[in-house]
DNA sequence: TTTTATACTATCATTTTTGATAGTTATTGT
DNA sequence: ACAATAACTATCAAAAATGATAGTATAAAA
């Protein structure tokens, strides 16, 4: 059993995914991987995701210590910047094998469009 | 976007996340990246996971084309193996990555018991 | 002056995932 | 004769994740 921030896992890997798992976490952070973005920026990257979920994502991530939140601006319209923090770099190979292989996986059986 | 196999994803890392995103499914690929398991042996490493939910995973698993499941009798009491297809082998070095991952952030912050 | 822009949050609904528990079949061990 | 075993499935329920849509504040641009 490991254990980590109160939670219990039952292999290394469950941890793992308790941090980078579900739908847009690690899109998330494939696309932070090499870039600080806006959140209107990641936004773009990621069409397909919903303004709340970003959100929610964004804030766990943060709450996890692997992105940090700069803000620029104290007055409407904001100006905030997302990037890992040194602790979230630590999975960018993590991130960066789940990415070859989508990679790999597409270019046998798939299609990019 | 990427597509395969009918679903469409926005991004390679998503791609990747479809196949083992999800609670269990890491942990059973972690399980099987050596060893060929039977289903009690699978439960037995895994023991917080329901039957169904065990069951359910495998299932998708295999109609991904990852795992295998070989039937060794016709009649009750069933012998079962799982092990990695050819394709679910080119996942061993993400499986891998996210393990280690678990591994050193535990060491790290964490406690094994 | 109206619009546009930023980075969200709020509310509600739906979908997806996971869990709890019990039951099935037929063979082997007691 | 009876319980144990293997590998499940069935039914019901709960929790978690995700989505749709609209709304907020304020400043700068048109």
């Amino acid at each position: 059993m490991y254990k980590l921030k109160g939670k219990e896992y039952p292999c290394c890997a469950s941890l793992t995914m308790g941090y980078i798992g579900g739908k847009w976490k690690t899109v998330i952070l494939y696309h932070l991987r090499k870039d600080t973005l806006r959140y209107n920026e990641l936004r773009k990257q990621i069409p397909t995701v919903t303004e709340r979920t970003l959100s929610l994502q964004l804030k766990t991530l943060e709450e996890d210590g692997i992105i940090k939140r700069k803000v620029y601006t104290s007055k409407p319209p904001l100006k905030v910047e997302y990037s890992l923090t040194d602790f979230g770099k630590t999975l960018i190979p993590v991130v960066q094998a789940i990415a070859d292989w989508g990679v790999a996986t597409v270019k046998e059986k798939g299609e990019v469009f």
